[in-house]
DNA sequence: TTTATGGCTGTCA
DNA sequence: ATGACAGCCATAA
């Protein structure tokens, strides 16, 4: 029989064609609905990372110039835009929202109550 | 292989 | 309410 693993051994993804933990991230965060927004908590639990919500934001730091994913939908846990590496990125991130209909307080903060997507538990 | 990093989060003072 | 700390996990060297 098959050594007991203690955790599922890496899913050992095929350089081309399977997709990799980034691209599963990648692949929820299109499923965004324009004027709504996400927590990289949240992103990361959909994409079956319950506990890594700092890869959703890597995941996002690492996206393909070009790529169509929605990154700017995805704020932090304080429906706040993340500091981020790219300076003046985050102006663009709240421009981008703004132009979706997005609202933000005068703190700079968005009201997830409001504007949070609640996705279907899948 | 190990080590370091990083668009986070939740808890505690 | 804000500020500081530790934990978590995948990717890149």
């Amino acid at each position: 029989m098959a050594a007991k693993r203690k955790r599922a051994a890496k899913p050992k993804r095929n350089p081309a064609g399977d997709e990799s933990t980034y691209e599963r991230i990648w692949r929820v965060a299109k499923r965004i609905p324009r004027g709504h927004v996400v927590t990289y908590g949240q992103l990361a639990e959909l994409a079956g990372l319950p506990r890594a919500p700092r890869q959703a934001g890597y995941a996002m730091a690492s996206l393909p110039s070009g790529s169509r994913v929605p990154w700017q939908r995805v704020v932090n846990a304080r429906g706040e835009i993340s500091p981020r590496s790219d300076p003046g990125g985050e102006w663009v991130q709240r421009v981008l929202l703004e132009r979706e209909g997005i609202e933000f307080d005068e703190r700079g903060r968005i009201d997830l109550r409001r504007f949070g997507w609640r996705p279907r538990i899948a």
